[in-house]
DNA sequence: CAAAAAATGTAGCATGAGCTACGGTTAATG
DNA sequence: CATTAACCGTAGCTCATGCTACATTTTTTG
């Protein structure tokens, strides 16, 4: 006889959980941006942009619909919710600096776009102010 | 009417893979370090270090083992192979340099020791040679 | 406006990383 | 030296992210 399935404790600090957050951030920016820069975001849009499967993308639209970031209805645009345009903003913000800030350190536009975009999910507080301040002088 | 959508010219590389090396590289410089403050290093070690189970660790070695990074035998303590020690040793002065930059820009101890484990998995060869320069200036 | 093309959705599978429960080994110690 | 404690392995579950194959809906077009 099998037990019952406990409830987990702490869910937050483990690893998968953090590669979930990462995507959220990944995927509010991208639709940010891709809505910004022609009207609006297919999931193909995304798929091409991640370059990964629809079928990925949809599932992964589907729990941030869930988590109330993203609103989709079926076959059509994925777009933002309130939430998730506050959350894109903060994201593509720091984003942004990260990207300046590797520039202004000397190194290449392409190798700053790759780095950036692994680096910006661990800019903390600290870290994103510091970056600031060294872009100011 | 929109428009279409190109994919990066430099692409995601697919999560997963990304993921699977990030932990590789994790564990590795973990067995190190752990070797080098305590002579060896225990299944159990590496749980309470990254706080996971023993179950998540002993699955994870294995696959390291079948990648030829790590050796261990049952109930026998982790070690790193050849290919293993040198893979640790490039990690290792990454995570250092990414580490005392961070502290170089101001950010303090704390935060810099949090946010470089992160950082350090997306720090690609031209972001770190600018580290190191900004290091030496 | 019907047929073809493009876009999405669903089913079902793989793999990585997390867990608990349980059992087997090794090391400590009374 | 027999127990106990610590350590480790295996079974079997969940969830996140990948996939192909096939079904359905929307859009384009002849």
């Amino acid at each position: 006889m099998k037990e019952k399935v406990k409830a987990r404790s702490v869910p937050f600090s483990k690893t998968r959980n953090r590669h979930a957050n990462e995507t959220a951030e990944d995927y509010v920016e991208a639709v940010a941006e891709i809505i910004e820069e022609s009207g609006e975001c297919r999931v193909l849009d995304l798929a091409r942009h991640f370059n990964v499967s629809h079928v990925t993308v949809s599932r992964i639209v589907k729990r941030l619909q869930d988590q109330q970031l993203l609103y989709s209805q079926p076959y059509r645009p994925v777009e933002l919710t309130p939430k998730g345009a506050k959350f894109a903003k903060r994201v593509r913000e720091r984003h942004a600096v990260v990207l300046a800030f590797l520039m202004a350190l000397g190194v290449d536009k392409s190798s700053a776009q790759i780095d950036s975009e692994g680096i910006e999910h661990h800019v903390g507080p600290k870290t994103l102010a510091a970056m600031k301040r060294f872009l100011e002088s």
